[in-house]
RNA sequence: CGGGAUGUAGCUCAGCCUGGUCAGAGCGCCGCGUUUGGGACGCGGAGGCCCUCGGUUCGAAUCCGAGCAUCCCGACCA
Protein backbone atom coordinates (compact mmCIF):
# COMPACT_ATOMS: atom_id res chain seq x y z
CA UNK A 1 0.00 0.00 0.00
CA UNK A 2 1.23 3.23 -1.13
CA UNK A 3 1.02 6.01 1.60
CA UNK A 4 -1.78 8.11 0.84
CA UNK A 5 -0.92 11.54 2.81
CA UNK A 6 2.15 12.94 3.85
CA UNK A 7 2.79 12.49 7.89
CA UNK A 8 2.72 16.22 9.10
CA UNK A 9 6.43 16.47 10.53
CA UNK A 10 8.07 15.55 6.88
CA UNK A 11 5.92 18.16 5.31
CA UNK A 12 3.04 20.15 6.70
CA UNK A 13 1.97 21.77 3.16
CA UNK A 14 1.96 19.00 1.72
CA UNK A 15 0.38 16.59 4.58
CA UNK A 16 -2.61 19.37 3.81
CA UNK A 17 -3.29 19.44 0.54
CA UNK A 18 -3.14 15.37 0.41
CA UNK A 19 -5.16 15.29 3.21
CA UNK A 20 -7.67 17.93 0.82
CA UNK A 21 -7.34 15.46 -1.95
CA UNK A 22 -8.02 12.26 -0.11
CA UNK A 23 -10.92 12.87 1.88
CA UNK A 24 -12.24 14.39 -1.32
CA UNK A 25 -12.95 17.83 -0.11
CA UNK A 26 -11.88 19.67 -2.94
CA UNK A 27 -9.25 19.70 -5.70
CA UNK A 28 -8.16 22.21 -8.19
CA UNK A 29 -10.26 23.78 -11.28
CA UNK A 30 -8.76 24.86 -14.56
CA UNK A 31 -8.11 28.72 -13.49
CA UNK A 32 -4.89 29.06 -10.95
CA UNK A 33 -6.02 30.09 -7.32
CA UNK A 34 -10.26 28.60 -8.08
CA UNK A 35 -11.10 25.15 -6.72
CA UNK A 36 -14.10 22.92 -7.31
CA UNK A 37 -15.38 22.35 -3.36
CA UNK A 38 -16.89 18.73 -3.36
CA UNK A 39 -19.89 17.27 -2.09
CA UNK A 40 -17.91 16.53 1.32
CA UNK A 41 -16.26 19.60 1.77
CA UNK A 42 -19.49 21.64 0.83
CA UNK A 43 -21.25 19.63 3.68
CA UNK A 44 -18.44 20.74 5.74
CA UNK A 45 -19.05 24.72 4.62
CA UNK A 46 -22.86 24.08 4.98
CA UNK A 47 -22.23 22.93 8.52
CA UNK A 48 -20.35 26.23 9.05
CA UNK A 49 -23.32 28.08 7.25
CA UNK A 50 -25.68 26.43 8.73
CA UNK A 51 -23.97 27.17 12.70
CA UNK A 52 -23.25 30.46 11.75
CA UNK A 53 -26.31 32.00 10.22
CA UNK A 54 -28.24 30.43 13.43
CA UNK A 55 -26.17 32.42 15.53
CA UNK A 56 -26.91 35.48 13.41
CA UNK A 57 -31.15 35.65 13.17
CA UNK A 58 -30.71 34.66 17.29
CA UNK A 59 -29.16 38.62 17.23
CA UNK A 60 -31.41 39.66 15.10
CA UNK A 61 -29.72 39.80 11.56
CA UNK A 62 -31.64 38.70 8.13
CA UNK A 63 -30.53 38.00 4.91
CA UNK A 64 -30.23 40.09 1.60
CA UNK A 65 -28.42 39.94 -1.42
CA UNK A 66 -26.95 42.12 -3.12
CA UNK A 67 -25.19 42.03 -6.95
CA UNK A 68 -21.58 40.29 -7.94
CA UNK A 69 -20.68 43.41 -10.00
CA UNK A 70 -19.60 46.31 -8.78
CA UNK A 71 -19.43 50.06 -10.60
CA UNK A 72 -15.28 50.54 -10.19
CA UNK A 73 -15.97 54.29 -8.70
CA UNK A 74 -17.57 52.64 -6.19
CA UNK A 75 -14.49 51.12 -5.14
CA UNK A 76 -12.85 54.68 -5.04
CA UNK A 77 -15.21 56.76 -2.47
CA UNK A 78 -13.40 55.38 0.41
CA UNK A 79 -9.74 56.39 -0.42
CA UNK A 80 -8.33 53.51 2.49
CA UNK A 81 -10.61 50.72 0.92
CA UNK A 82 -9.53 50.93 -2.09
CA UNK A 83 -5.69 51.07 -1.97
CA UNK A 84 -6.20 48.07 0.15
CA UNK A 85 -8.32 46.40 -2.46
CA UNK A 86 -7.15 47.69 -5.76
CA UNK A 87 -4.12 45.02 -6.27
CA UNK A 88 -6.15 42.35 -6.02
CA UNK A 89 -9.54 43.55 -8.12
CA UNK A 90 -11.21 41.58 -11.07
CA UNK A 91 -12.02 43.94 -13.59
CA UNK A 92 -14.84 43.22 -16.09
CA UNK A 93 -14.52 45.73 -18.95
CA UNK A 94 -16.57 44.22 -21.82
CA UNK A 95 -20.18 42.98 -21.46
CA UNK A 96 -21.86 41.50 -24.31
CA UNK A 97 -18.87 42.24 -26.64
CA UNK A 98 -19.34 45.79 -25.82
CA UNK A 99 -16.39 47.88 -24.32
CA UNK A 100 -18.54 48.96 -21.09
CA UNK A 101 -19.08 53.18 -20.16
CA UNK A 102 -17.37 52.05 -16.61
CA UNK A 103 -15.33 48.93 -15.37
CA UNK A 104 -17.36 46.22 -13.18
CA UNK A 105 -15.34 44.95 -10.16
CA UNK A 106 -16.12 41.72 -9.26
CA UNK A 107 -16.79 41.91 -5.67
CA UNK A 108 -14.01 41.49 -3.10
CA UNK A 109 -16.16 42.71 -0.22
CA UNK A 110 -19.49 44.22 -0.37
CA UNK A 111 -19.22 47.34 1.81
CA UNK A 112 -19.49 50.03 -1.03
CA UNK A 113 -22.41 48.62 -2.72
CA UNK A 114 -24.03 48.36 0.68
CA UNK A 115 -23.32 51.32 1.87
CA UNK A 116 -24.63 52.23 -1.30
CA UNK A 117 -27.45 50.65 -1.11
CA UNK A 118 -28.09 51.91 2.68
CA UNK A 119 -27.73 55.59 2.19
CA UNK A 120 -30.78 55.16 0.24
CA UNK A 121 -32.58 53.16 2.84
CA UNK A 122 -31.91 54.88 5.85
CA UNK A 123 -33.56 58.13 6.74
CA UNK A 124 -34.36 58.56 10.35
CA UNK A 125 -32.97 56.86 13.75
CA UNK A 126 -36.24 54.47 12.99
CA UNK A 127 -34.74 52.97 10.27
CA UNK A 128 -31.50 51.94 12.98
CA UNK A 129 -29.94 49.86 13.54
CA UNK A 130 -29.95 48.15 10.53
CA UNK A 131 -29.23 44.51 10.51
CA UNK A 132 -28.37 42.95 7.37
CA UNK A 133 -26.03 39.65 6.54
CA UNK A 134 -25.05 38.03 3.00
CA UNK A 135 -23.97 34.66 2.08
CA UNK A 136 -22.18 35.55 -1.16
CA UNK A 137 -18.91 34.64 -3.42
CA UNK A 138 -16.21 36.94 -3.50
CA UNK A 139 -13.08 36.89 -5.54
CA UNK A 140 -9.88 38.53 -4.65
CA UNK A 141 -6.60 38.22 -7.17
CA UNK A 142 -4.20 36.36 -4.94
CA UNK A 143 -0.43 35.93 -6.06
CA UNK A 144 -0.16 32.61 -3.29
CA UNK A 145 -3.43 30.70 -3.13
CA UNK A 146 -4.28 27.13 -1.40
CA UNK A 147 -7.19 25.17 -1.36
CA UNK A 148 -9.75 27.08 1.25
CA UNK A 149 -7.32 29.05 3.28
CA UNK A 150 -6.76 31.58 0.12
CA UNK A 151 -7.97 31.00 -3.53
CA UNK A 152 -9.57 33.23 -5.56
CA UNK A 153 -12.64 33.18 -5.62
CA UNK A 154 -14.52 32.17 -2.23
CA UNK A 155 -17.72 31.63 -0.39
CA UNK A 156 -18.07 33.37 2.97
CA UNK A 157 -20.70 35.63 4.64
CA UNK A 158 -20.46 39.42 5.06
CA UNK A 159 -22.69 40.97 7.91
CA UNK A 160 -23.18 44.86 7.11
CA UNK A 161 -24.50 46.75 9.95
CA UNK A 162 -25.56 50.69 10.65
CA UNK A 163 -26.35 52.19 13.75
CA UNK A 164 -27.01 55.75 15.06
CA UNK A 165 -24.06 55.63 17.75
CA UNK A 166 -19.97 54.58 17.62
CA UNK A 167 -21.19 52.97 21.21
CA UNK A 168 -23.71 50.77 19.81
CA UNK A 169 -21.67 50.25 16.27
CA UNK A 170 -18.50 49.11 18.91
CA UNK A 171 -21.32 46.79 20.52
CA UNK A 172 -22.37 44.93 17.43
CA UNK A 173 -18.71 44.65 16.32
CA UNK A 174 -18.02 43.06 19.88
CA UNK A 175 -21.16 40.74 19.80
CA UNK A 176 -19.88 39.12 16.36
CA UNK A 177 -16.96 39.04 17.71
CA UNK A 178 -18.38 36.52 20.56
CA UNK A 179 -20.80 35.18 18.06
CA UNK A 180 -17.88 34.15 15.50
CA UNK A 181 -15.80 32.77 19.07
CA UNK A 182 -18.74 30.80 19.77
CA UNK A 183 -19.54 29.11 17.02
CA UNK A 184 -15.53 28.29 16.61
CA UNK A 185 -14.91 27.10 20.20
CA UNK A 186 -18.64 25.47 20.21
CA UNK A 187 -19.28 24.07 16.89
CA UNK A 188 -15.69 23.62 15.59
CA UNK A 189 -14.13 22.88 18.59
CA UNK A 190 -11.00 25.76 17.81
CA UNK A 191 -10.86 27.41 20.59
CA UNK A 192 -9.87 31.00 19.16
CA UNK A 193 -8.55 34.20 20.57
CA UNK A 194 -10.27 37.38 20.34
CA UNK A 195 -8.12 40.17 19.52
CA UNK A 196 -7.92 43.40 18.48
CA UNK A 197 -6.13 43.69 14.88
CA UNK A 198 -2.78 45.91 14.92
CA UNK A 199 -2.88 49.46 12.41
CA UNK A 200 -1.00 47.94 10.24
CA UNK A 201 -2.69 44.63 9.78
CA UNK A 202 -6.41 46.13 9.91
CA UNK A 203 -9.10 46.03 7.02
CA UNK A 204 -8.82 48.37 4.53
CA UNK A 205 -11.31 51.73 5.69
CA UNK A 206 -12.07 50.46 8.91
CA UNK A 207 -11.35 52.33 12.17
CA UNK A 208 -10.74 48.76 14.50
CA UNK A 209 -10.47 45.45 13.02
CA UNK A 210 -11.15 42.69 15.24
CA UNK A 211 -10.38 39.19 15.03
CA UNK A 212 -10.48 35.45 16.29
CA UNK A 213 -7.12 34.01 15.56
CA UNK A 214 -6.61 29.80 16.25
CA UNK A 215 -3.25 28.11 15.79
CA UNK A 216 -2.96 25.37 13.39
CA UNK A 217 -1.57 22.16 13.75
CA UNK A 218 2.31 23.31 13.15
CA UNK A 219 2.02 26.33 14.93
CA UNK A 220 0.91 29.12 12.50
CA UNK A 221 -2.00 31.32 13.00
CA UNK A 222 -4.53 31.75 10.80
CA UNK A 223 -6.77 34.45 11.19
CA UNK A 224 -10.40 32.60 10.69
CA UNK A 225 -13.36 35.56 11.48
CA UNK A 226 -13.35 39.28 11.30
CA UNK A 227 -15.49 42.14 12.68
CA UNK A 228 -14.64 45.61 11.55
CA UNK A 229 -15.96 48.62 13.28
CA UNK A 230 -15.85 51.06 10.55
CA UNK A 231 -16.64 54.45 12.03
CA UNK A 232 -18.52 57.34 10.05
CA UNK A 233 -15.92 56.05 7.22
CA UNK A 234 -17.88 54.62 4.79
CA UNK A 235 -20.91 56.93 6.22
CA UNK A 236 -19.12 59.60 4.86
CA UNK A 237 -18.30 57.86 1.66
CA UNK A 238 -21.57 56.74 0.95
CA UNK A 239 -23.96 59.46 2.37
CA UNK A 240 -25.46 57.24 4.97
CA UNK A 241 -27.21 59.96 6.79
CA UNK A 242 -30.13 59.64 8.95
CA UNK A 243 -32.06 62.32 11.33
CA UNK A 244 -32.09 61.98 15.05
CA UNK A 245 -34.49 62.83 17.41
CA UNK A 246 -33.74 66.26 17.42
CA UNK A 247 -33.74 66.68 13.96
CA UNK A 248 -30.41 66.82 13.45
CA UNK A 249 -28.80 64.96 10.54
CA UNK A 250 -26.36 62.03 11.80
CA UNK A 251 -24.10 60.24 9.95
CA UNK A 252 -24.37 56.23 10.66
CA UNK A 253 -21.77 54.32 12.53
CA UNK A 254 -21.29 51.15 10.49
CA UNK A 255 -19.51 47.55 10.55
CA UNK A 256 -18.64 44.80 8.59
CA UNK A 257 -17.85 41.52 10.01
CA UNK A 258 -17.23 37.89 7.70
CA UNK A 259 -16.44 34.08 7.69
CA UNK A 260 -14.98 32.44 4.95
CA UNK A 261 -14.55 29.10 3.35
CA UNK A 262 -11.32 29.44 4.75
CA UNK A 263 -13.03 28.00 8.27
CA UNK A 264 -13.37 24.81 6.66
CA UNK A 265 -9.54 24.96 5.94
CA UNK A 266 -9.41 25.84 9.82
CA UNK A 267 -11.08 22.86 10.97
CA UNK A 268 -8.42 20.70 9.04
CA UNK A 269 -5.59 22.13 10.17
CA UNK A 270 -6.40 22.41 14.00
CA UNK A 271 -7.84 18.98 14.24
CA UNK A 272 -6.30 16.62 11.16
CA UNK A 273 -3.44 14.00 12.28
CA UNK A 274 -1.43 11.54 9.62
CA UNK A 275 -4.78 9.59 9.29
CA UNK A 276 -6.35 12.62 7.66
CA UNK A 277 -9.33 14.30 9.02
CA UNK A 278 -10.77 14.39 12.75
CA UNK A 279 -13.90 16.28 12.16
CA UNK A 280 -15.58 17.61 15.31
CA UNK A 281 -19.25 15.81 15.58
CA UNK A 282 -21.21 18.95 15.87
CA UNK A 283 -19.85 19.64 12.16
CA UNK A 284 -19.59 16.10 10.75
CA UNK A 285 -21.41 14.92 7.58
CA UNK A 286 -21.33 12.05 8.95
CA UNK A 287 -21.23 11.72 12.63
CA UNK A 288 -21.34 7.61 12.78
CA UNK A 289 -20.00 4.93 10.15
CA UNK A 290 -21.63 1.61 10.42
CA UNK A 291 -18.94 -1.45 8.90
CA UNK A 292 -20.38 -4.76 9.22
CA UNK A 293 -17.87 -7.58 8.97
CA UNK A 294 -18.69 -11.30 7.24
CA UNK A 295 -16.90 -14.09 5.86
CA UNK A 296 -19.48 -15.97 3.55
CA UNK A 297 -23.31 -15.30 2.77
CA UNK A 298 -23.82 -17.36 6.20
CA UNK A 299 -22.39 -14.79 7.95
CA UNK A 300 -23.83 -11.89 6.30
CA UNK A 301 -27.43 -13.45 6.68
CA UNK A 302 -27.12 -12.48 10.37
CA UNK A 303 -24.68 -9.65 10.30
CA UNK A 304 -26.48 -7.44 7.59
CA UNK A 305 -29.85 -7.45 9.48
CA UNK A 306 -28.30 -6.14 12.88
CA UNK A 307 -26.41 -3.55 10.70
CA UNK A 308 -29.37 -2.33 9.39
CA UNK A 309 -31.26 -2.06 12.89
CA UNK A 310 -28.23 -0.37 14.44
CA UNK A 311 -28.52 2.19 11.69
CA UNK A 312 -32.18 2.55 12.18
CA UNK A 313 -31.23 3.13 16.02
CA UNK A 314 -28.65 5.49 15.42
CA UNK A 315 -31.28 7.48 13.06
CA UNK A 316 -34.21 7.36 15.23
CA UNK A 317 -31.63 9.05 17.75
CA UNK A 318 -31.12 12.01 15.75
CA UNK A 319 -27.50 10.72 14.61
CA UNK A 320 -26.10 11.34 11.24
CA UNK A 321 -25.51 7.58 10.62
CA UNK A 322 -24.74 5.98 7.38
CA UNK A 323 -24.02 2.19 6.84
CA UNK A 324 -20.70 1.17 4.77
CA UNK A 325 -22.54 -1.33 2.50
CA UNK A 326 -19.62 -1.07 -0.27
CA UNK A 327 -18.79 -5.34 -0.61
CA UNK A 328 -15.86 -4.54 -3.05
CA UNK A 329 -13.83 -3.56 -0.34
CA UNK A 330 -12.47 -5.24 2.78
CA UNK A 331 -13.34 -3.70 6.99
CA UNK A 332 -9.99 -2.98 7.28
CA UNK A 333 -9.97 -0.74 3.83
CA UNK A 334 -13.05 0.62 5.29
CA UNK A 335 -11.79 1.39 8.76
CA UNK A 336 -8.85 3.59 7.39
CA UNK A 337 -11.24 5.04 4.20
CA UNK A 338 -13.75 6.85 7.11
CA UNK A 339 -10.74 7.31 9.61
CA UNK A 340 -9.29 9.60 6.79
CA UNK A 341 -12.16 11.40 6.07
CA UNK A 342 -12.87 12.00 9.92
CA UNK A 343 -15.61 10.52 11.27
CA UNK A 344 -16.43 10.88 14.58
CA UNK A 345 -17.76 7.22 15.54
CA UNK A 346 -17.19 4.03 13.88
CA UNK A 347 -19.21 1.24 14.66
CA UNK A 348 -17.78 -2.61 13.84
CA UNK A 349 -20.52 -5.55 13.64
CA UNK A 350 -18.96 -8.90 12.56
CA UNK A 351 -20.59 -12.44 13.70
CA UNK A 352 -19.25 -12.56 16.95
CA UNK A 353 -20.51 -9.81 18.38
CA UNK A 354 -24.07 -10.75 16.88
CA UNK A 355 -23.62 -13.60 18.55
CA UNK A 356 -23.12 -11.46 21.56
CA UNK A 357 -25.67 -8.51 21.40
CA UNK A 358 -22.88 -6.20 21.20
CA UNK A 359 -21.24 -3.84 18.93
CA UNK A 360 -17.15 -2.51 18.95
CA UNK A 361 -17.08 1.38 19.03
CA UNK A 362 -14.02 3.05 17.76
CA UNK A 363 -13.56 6.66 18.59
CA UNK A 364 -11.73 8.84 15.79
CA UNK A 365 -9.82 11.17 18.12
CA UNK A 366 -7.61 8.34 19.61
CA UNK A 367 -5.32 7.72 17.69
CA UNK A 368 -5.15 3.64 16.29
CA UNK A 369 -6.61 0.78 18.89
CA UNK A 370 -6.32 3.09 21.53
CA UNK A 371 -9.58 4.05 20.68
CA UNK A 372 -11.58 0.79 20.26
CA UNK A 373 -14.05 0.03 22.53
CA UNK A 374 -15.97 -3.54 22.49
CA UNK A 375 -18.68 -5.30 23.91
CA UNK A 376 -21.32 -2.21 23.42
CA UNK A 377 -24.48 -3.92 24.23
CA UNK A 378 -27.04 -3.57 21.00
CA UNK A 379 -29.55 -2.30 22.68
CA UNK A 380 -27.78 0.90 24.21
CA UNK A 381 -25.75 1.71 21.16
CA UNK A 382 -27.73 4.90 20.20
CA UNK A 383 -26.71 5.97 23.94
CA UNK A 384 -23.77 5.03 23.61
CA UNK A 385 -22.89 6.89 20.70
CA UNK A 386 -24.33 9.56 21.53
CA UNK A 387 -22.36 10.06 24.80
CA UNK A 388 -19.38 9.14 23.12
CA UNK A 389 -19.93 12.24 20.15
CA UNK A 390 -20.43 14.55 23.43
CA UNK A 391 -17.09 13.08 24.55
CA UNK A 392 -15.14 13.58 21.12
CA UNK A 393 -16.72 17.19 20.65
CA UNK A 394 -15.16 18.00 24.15
CA UNK A 395 -11.87 16.14 23.85
CA UNK A 396 -11.10 17.71 19.87
CA UNK A 397 -11.46 20.98 21.81
CA UNK A 398 -9.28 20.22 24.71
CA UNK A 399 -6.71 18.79 22.21
CA UNK A 400 -6.26 21.69 20.49
CA UNK A 401 -6.64 24.12 23.95
CA UNK A 402 -3.29 22.02 24.97
CA UNK A 403 -1.57 22.08 21.89
CA UNK A 404 -2.08 25.94 21.44
CA UNK A 405 -0.91 26.35 25.13
CA UNK A 406 1.99 24.22 24.38
CA UNK A 407 3.23 26.28 21.69
CA UNK A 408 2.89 29.42 23.32
CA UNK A 409 5.51 31.33 24.97
CA UNK A 410 4.02 34.02 27.62
CA UNK A 411 6.93 36.73 27.43
CA UNK A 412 9.73 37.50 25.51
CA UNK A 413 12.67 40.02 27.03
CA UNK A 414 14.99 40.98 24.08
CA UNK A 415 14.50 40.90 20.19
CA UNK A 416 17.33 38.33 19.90
CA UNK A 417 14.89 35.63 22.20
CA UNK A 418 11.84 36.61 20.22
CA UNK A 419 13.72 35.22 16.89
CA UNK A 420 15.34 32.50 18.22
CA UNK A 421 12.02 31.21 19.82
CA UNK A 422 10.81 31.74 16.30
CA UNK A 423 13.39 29.82 14.61
CA UNK A 424 13.40 27.25 17.26
CA UNK A 425 9.78 26.08 18.55
CA UNK A 426 7.69 28.95 16.77
CA UNK A 427 4.02 29.17 17.85
CA UNK A 428 2.62 32.04 19.20
CA UNK A 429 4.51 34.62 21.13
CA UNK A 430 2.35 36.74 23.51
CA UNK A 431 4.17 39.28 25.40
CA UNK A 432 4.28 42.96 26.01
CA UNK A 433 4.53 45.68 23.19
CA UNK A 434 4.97 49.27 23.03
CA UNK A 435 6.39 49.13 19.27
CA UNK A 436 5.28 51.42 16.05
CA UNK A 437 3.69 50.52 13.03
CA UNK A 438 6.99 50.42 11.55
CA UNK A 439 8.75 48.54 14.27
CA UNK A 440 5.76 46.25 13.51
CA UNK A 441 6.78 46.44 9.88
CA UNK A 442 10.72 45.69 10.25
CA UNK A 443 10.00 42.42 12.17
CA UNK A 444 7.61 41.17 9.63
CA UNK A 445 10.13 41.79 7.44
CA UNK A 446 13.02 39.98 9.52
CA UNK A 447 11.08 36.89 11.02
CA UNK A 448 8.18 36.65 9.01
CA UNK A 449 5.77 36.59 12.03
CA UNK A 450 3.14 39.76 12.15
CA UNK A 451 0.93 40.86 15.51
CA UNK A 452 -1.88 38.65 15.46
CA UNK A 453 -3.50 40.48 17.34
CA UNK A 454 -3.92 42.33 21.34
CA UNK A 455 -5.72 39.91 23.18
CA UNK A 456 -8.98 41.24 24.88
CA UNK A 457 -8.25 38.95 27.77
CA UNK A 458 -4.94 40.43 28.59
CA UNK A 459 -4.53 40.56 31.82
CA UNK A 460 -0.80 40.62 32.23
CA UNK A 461 -0.80 44.15 33.99
CA UNK A 462 2.11 46.24 33.15
CA UNK A 463 5.52 45.14 31.52
CA UNK A 464 7.92 45.44 29.53
CA UNK A 465 7.92 45.71 25.50
CA UNK A 466 10.90 43.50 24.04
CA UNK A 467 11.68 45.52 21.36
CA UNK A 468 11.85 49.22 22.58
CA UNK A 469 12.60 48.51 26.55
CA UNK A 470 9.47 50.97 27.17
CA UNK A 471 6.97 50.36 30.20
CA UNK A 472 3.48 49.34 28.55
CA UNK A 473 0.17 47.77 29.48
CA UNK A 474 -0.09 46.60 25.90
CA UNK A 475 0.21 42.64 25.16
CA UNK A 476 0.43 41.31 21.72
CA UNK A 477 0.46 37.78 20.29
CA UNK A 478 3.18 37.12 17.19
CA UNK A 479 2.83 34.47 15.28
CA UNK A 480 3.94 33.42 11.26
CA UNK A 481 0.52 33.34 9.47
CA UNK A 482 -1.07 31.81 6.86
C1' C B 1 5.99 40.16 -10.95
C1' G B 2 11.30 38.07 -9.79
C1' G B 3 13.97 32.79 -8.89
C1' G B 4 13.55 27.43 -9.77
C1' A B 5 11.02 23.26 -11.97
C1' U B 6 7.47 20.50 -14.73
C1' G B 7 3.78 19.35 -18.84
C1' U B 8 3.32 11.38 -21.50
C1' A B 9 -3.28 6.80 -19.44
C1' G B 10 -8.16 8.98 -14.32
C1' C B 11 -3.63 9.60 -10.61
C1' U B 12 1.86 9.23 -9.64
C1' C B 13 5.59 8.86 -12.94
C1' A B 14 9.55 6.12 -16.32
C1' G B 15 11.17 6.78 -21.36
C1' C B 16 14.08 12.13 -23.75
C1' C B 17 21.06 12.75 -22.92
C1' U B 18 22.37 9.01 -27.43
C1' G B 19 15.77 10.47 -32.93
C1' G B 20 13.99 4.47 -35.73
C1' U B 21 9.54 -2.49 -31.94
C1' C B 22 8.89 3.57 -27.19
C1' A B 23 3.41 3.95 -26.35
C1' G B 24 5.34 1.83 -20.94
C1' A B 25 4.94 0.75 -15.22
C1' G B 26 2.45 1.07 -10.52
C1' C B 27 -2.05 2.56 -8.52
C1' G B 28 -7.11 3.37 -9.95
C1' C B 29 -11.19 1.70 -13.35
C1' C B 30 -14.35 -2.58 -15.85
C1' G B 31 -15.51 -8.23 -16.01
C1' C B 32 -15.21 -13.20 -13.72
C1' G B 33 -13.78 -16.06 -9.57
C1' U B 34 -11.80 -16.60 -4.73
C1' U B 35 -11.93 -13.19 -0.46
C1' U B 36 -13.64 -9.85 3.86
C1' G B 37 -12.28 -8.53 12.41
C1' G B 38 -6.88 -2.87 10.21
C1' G B 39 -5.64 -0.54 3.24
C1' A B 40 -7.00 -8.88 -0.17
C1' C B 41 -5.55 -11.98 -4.43
C1' G B 42 -5.65 -14.50 -9.39
C1' C B 43 -6.92 -14.22 -14.47
C1' G B 44 -8.84 -11.24 -18.38
C1' G B 45 -9.85 -6.20 -20.21
C1' A B 46 -10.78 -0.86 -21.36
C1' G B 47 -8.04 3.50 -21.50
C1' G B 48 -3.08 8.01 -24.52
C1' C B 49 -3.74 14.43 -30.96
C1' C B 50 3.26 12.07 -25.45
C1' C B 51 0.54 20.62 -23.54
C1' U B 52 0.03 23.77 -28.30
C1' C B 53 2.06 25.83 -32.72
C1' G B 54 6.16 26.01 -35.86
C1' G B 55 11.11 24.21 -37.40
C1' U B 56 15.17 20.40 -38.31
C1' U B 57 14.99 15.29 -40.35
C1' C B 58 13.61 9.93 -44.71
C1' G B 59 11.62 9.64 -39.66
C1' A B 60 10.27 13.54 -33.51
C1' A B 61 7.35 11.98 -26.98
C1' U B 62 12.79 12.41 -27.85
C1' C B 63 16.58 17.79 -31.04
C1' C B 64 15.63 23.46 -31.85
C1' G B 65 12.31 27.97 -31.39
C1' A B 66 7.97 30.36 -29.71
C1' G B 67 3.60 30.21 -26.91
C1' C B 68 0.35 28.43 -23.07
C1' A B 69 -0.45 26.16 -18.42
C1' U B 70 0.65 24.28 -13.69
C1' C B 71 3.67 23.52 -9.31
C1' C B 72 7.44 25.10 -5.64
C1' C B 73 10.30 29.43 -3.31
C1' G B 74 9.88 35.00 -2.52
C1' A B 75 7.07 40.21 -2.44
C1' C B 76 0.80 40.84 -1.38
C1' C B 77 -3.61 38.67 1.34
C1' A B 78 -10.24 36.42 4.60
Amino acid sequence: MAERITPRHVDYSRWYLDVIREAELAENAPVRGCMVIRPYGYTLWEAVRDGLDRRFKATGHVNAYFPLFIPMSFLQKEAEHVEGFSPELAIVTIGGGETLEEPLVVRPTSETIIGHTYSRWIRSYRDLPLLINQWANVVRWEMRTRPFLRTLEFLWQEGHTAHATAEEAIEETLRMLDVYADFAINDAAIPVIKGRKSHNEKFAGAVDSYTIEAMMGNGWALQSGTSHYLGENFARAFDIKYLDRDNVLQYCHTTSWGVSTRMVGAIVMVHGDDQGLRLPPVMAPIQAVIVPIWRGDADRAVVEPVAEQVERALLGAGIRAKLDRRDEVTPGFKFNDWEMRGVPVRVEIGPRDVQQGTVVLARRDLPGKEGKQAGISLDGVAAAVNDLLNEIQASLLRQATEHREANTTFGVRSYSEFREILETRGGFIRTHWAGSNEDEARIKEETKATIRCFPLDADEGEGVCFYTGARTRQVAIFARAY
